[in-house]
DNA sequence: TTAATTCAGACAATAGATATCCGAATAATA
DNA sequence: TATTATTCGGATATCTATTGTCTGAATTAA
């Protein structure tokens, strides 16, 4: 059992567009360098965020990335779905219909005890994870943080970030 | 993200060795055979389960698995711990420190709000599944199996079911 | 129209999970 | 008490999913 890497730099991704200002974006690149991984593999789980609604991108000259969505409605469920995948981390073979005893398919309509469990902690999981939106994180950064931290987040930011073209995808 | 699929065939296991009558134990290749997997994989499992301290083993002549607990004190947690490792799911990379904004280690000595978080979401995971216990699992079989189901069972456990050995590891 | 710059999906390398085997230990039996 | 059959336990291959990389398609500004 483990969440992917991704995932991780998803999120820390996902919280360095909501610093930006508004009507700019970074490209994958940027975004990479920023935080020391592998470009490609970053525009991977950019992608993922794409795909699922929570960033918007443009592409061609000046292109990027910048959220979608208002900071409040974007939550770390949402980031986790979008690249580690929403289907459940525990998946039932059924091998109670399995040997000597097994059970026939028309007796098992409802999930057995085990694997409802399971659906149960996963459901705690879930729900854990999209009571936190980007905007709790950046509220928090910003209370924690050393000040001349937020200075360099600020110019480097403010010295990457294109403004976008209109058209986004 | 996804939990190893012997996390099932260990909680199925340990569930039917609750089943069986006191004093009794179940070979390896009886629980395999039982579920319909493979033996030696399913004997990983329960090893790890000995590990653990849930089950107790008599080798030799005669020998098998009973359970080392009363079953109310074996959680789904407990299982879920022994074969998949009690170590979290996600874990933190530290990419805050890389780039050109990185912190410094000394900044680092609380963990980032993200990872914080998805902390507070596995806690809730294991709360969850730690609140299920084998005992409740068997009283829901009891519960919801047919009549004629439970008395298959009984019958394999008594004609499978080898009395152990005194000495248990 | 051109050319630069970007994203997006297809393609290897690697780590972890899956499945298996053989040796060590134990207890019943002769 | 020695033997032997039977069992568990850890070390060993295979296979899948994750991780990481690459080249091509699309888009925009000049």
């Amino acid at each position: 059992m483990q969440i992917s890497k991704g995932v991780e730099w998803a999120a820390h991704a996902a919280a360095l567009l909501n610093g930006l200002p508004a009507g700019r974006g970074l490209k994958a690149e940027a975004l990479a360098r920023y935080h020391g991984v592998p470009a490609p593999y970053m525009a991977k789980q950019l992608q993922a965020l794409s795909k699922a609604g929570i960033t918007q991108t443009s592409r061609g000259a000046h292109g990027g990335y910048r959220l979608a969505k208002p900071a409040d409605e974007i939550t770390l469920w949402d980031i986790t779905a979008a690249v580690d995948g929403p289907g459940p981390a525990f998946r039932c073979t059924e091998i109670r219909q399995n040997g000597p005893c097994g059970l026939k398919p028309e007796d098992c309509k409802r999930p057995c005890q085990i694997a409802a469990a399971f659906a149960s902690a996963e459901q705690a999981f879930r729900d854990s994870l999209a009571a936190v939106s980007l905007a709790d994180l950046a509220g928090q950064v910003v209370r924690d943080s050393e000040p001349d931290h937020l200075l360099a987040m600020m110019n480097w930011l403010s010295a990457e970030a294109d403004p976008l073209s209109e058209k986004s995808a």
